[in-house]
DNA sequence: CCAAGTATGTGAAATCTTTAACGACTAACG
DNA sequence: CGTTAGTCGTTAAAGATTTCACATACTTGG
């Protein structure tokens, strides 16, 4: 690892794959350059905001001219840590488990769901998507040095389940349950709680109408 | 519909199914009284932060006593719309919509998925979930006026399936597909992308050392 | 009925994020 | 080679959200 420009904000940080695969999407297109607007159309992020968030890296562009998409494609490529694979390990092979091994992320990513684990005998052994199941007993023993897990168990065994990947060394999950779980501050967890987004989105359209013109909303 | 309080922000906004979910396992325990505190403990949001969010809609607690639970679950569910339930469709029975039709939100929520569609012959008419899959080219004949949508296809079909639905007159998209669609601003659409969330998860490990000490994090 | 303890609701400050505006510079064309 | 149109990087302003900290008011136990 190298010299941290530490004081990237938080929301810059959580565009940055978005930016990424869209750049990768032009680049396959053929696109030489790019402009924060065209770009803005196509993420859906106000062009101020791009430039702001790349403005943090420093100077990629050129003033009247854009972006060269190449030059910003391998810089994020570094930025982002592309070039190793993060191995993810994942704990229960249920629906939304089975959606994801089958999904496996590797096609835009830096990351590879390497493990699944699993309580029910019947799954362990068996192979999803490619990725082996083993039995949620040998997860100690199987996890390695593996620093990210996925979490998709039942919520009443996300915390305990969770106790064990810390003891075990996780770096970080990414929660699905709705349990919210405790961890030691030195692990990092976001929560996806899919049942609240679609509870959220509900609310959003009976509470904030949208008015009858143009243009498209946030996440 | 009743007048709007409208300014609640929209963070609050987001935050308010949570404390719902929350309550709501309160209530069930039997506990009578809960303070921002407790709750601040159970789903990782600032105390200072509870209390701001809930003074949006007035004095809601006793100084010195807390809250009432089973009055704070009444009030929200009389806000969050808990009596009526909103019928969903869900577009794109593949893995992810799969998953979704068997889990079907049901346990806590007020929102169902009532209909799906699926383009491939072999899944039309079967049933996943309890939910009837129907053809894709029915989708305006039998949205009805179903007005919130799940959109689970691949992203090459996912703004041609938006455009449709914004025909057949829905109001809000719930779109899991990595392209950003486009919508007219009277169309509101929430984008969860699962791929960039574990990216950003990586980012934020490598790039946001977390200290040796205790509590945790937000999402 | 009082004293001690507790926890709200909120002004004010701090922090974080987005947006507007524009000077400086580039490319491209006639 | 000058002019026009285009676009960045940034300063500054605005807006949104979180957090602090405390006066106030209620509860509880004696
Ligand atoms: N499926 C959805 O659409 C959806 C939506 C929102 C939230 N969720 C949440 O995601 C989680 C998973 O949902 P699901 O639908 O896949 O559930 P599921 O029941 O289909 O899968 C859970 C899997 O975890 C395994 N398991 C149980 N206990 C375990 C343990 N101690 N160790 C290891 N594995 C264990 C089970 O054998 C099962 O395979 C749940 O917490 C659920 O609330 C799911
Ligand atoms: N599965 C995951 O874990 C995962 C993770 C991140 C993102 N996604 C995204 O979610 C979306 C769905 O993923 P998936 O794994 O379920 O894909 P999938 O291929 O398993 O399912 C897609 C389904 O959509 C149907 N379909 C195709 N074209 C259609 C059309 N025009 N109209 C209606 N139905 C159509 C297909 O028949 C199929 O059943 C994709 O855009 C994917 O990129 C999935």
């Amino acid at each position: 690892m190298d010299i941290e420009q530490t004081k990237i904000p938080q929301a810059t940080a959580k565009r940055l794959p978005l930016y990424y695969r869209f750049l990768n999407n032009l680049h396959t297109q053929g696109k030489l350059r790019v402009s924060s607007k065209e770009l803005s159309d196509a993420v859906k992020v106000d062009s101020a905001t791009i430039r702001r968030d790349f403005s943090y890296f420093g100077a990629l562009g050129k003033k009247g001219y854009g972006y060269n998409v190449e030059y910003l494609l391998s810089f994020f490529r570094k930025t982002l840590d592309q070039d190793e694979t993060t191995r993810v390990a994942l704990i229960g092979v249920g629906n939304l488990g089975t959606a994801f091994l089958n999904y496996n992320f590797t096609k835009n990513n830096n990351t590879k769901i390497e493990i699944a684990f699993d309580a029910n005998e019947e799954r362990v052994g068996s192979e999803v998507g490619g990725v082996g199941v083993e039995h949620i007993d040998d997860l100690e023993e199987k996890l390695g040095d593996i620093s990210v897990a996925i979490l998709t168990v039942p919520s009443s065994a996300a915390q305990g389940i969770a106790d064990r990947l810390v003891k075990a060394g996780i770096s970080g999950i990414l929660n699905f349950t709705p349990a919210r779980i405790s961890v030691p501050s030195n692990v990092r967890v976001h929560h996806i709680d899919l049942a609240i987004e679609l509870q959220a989105l509900v609310y959003f359209l009976k509470h904030y109408p949208l008015n009858e013109e143009e243009a498209e909303e946030e996440q």
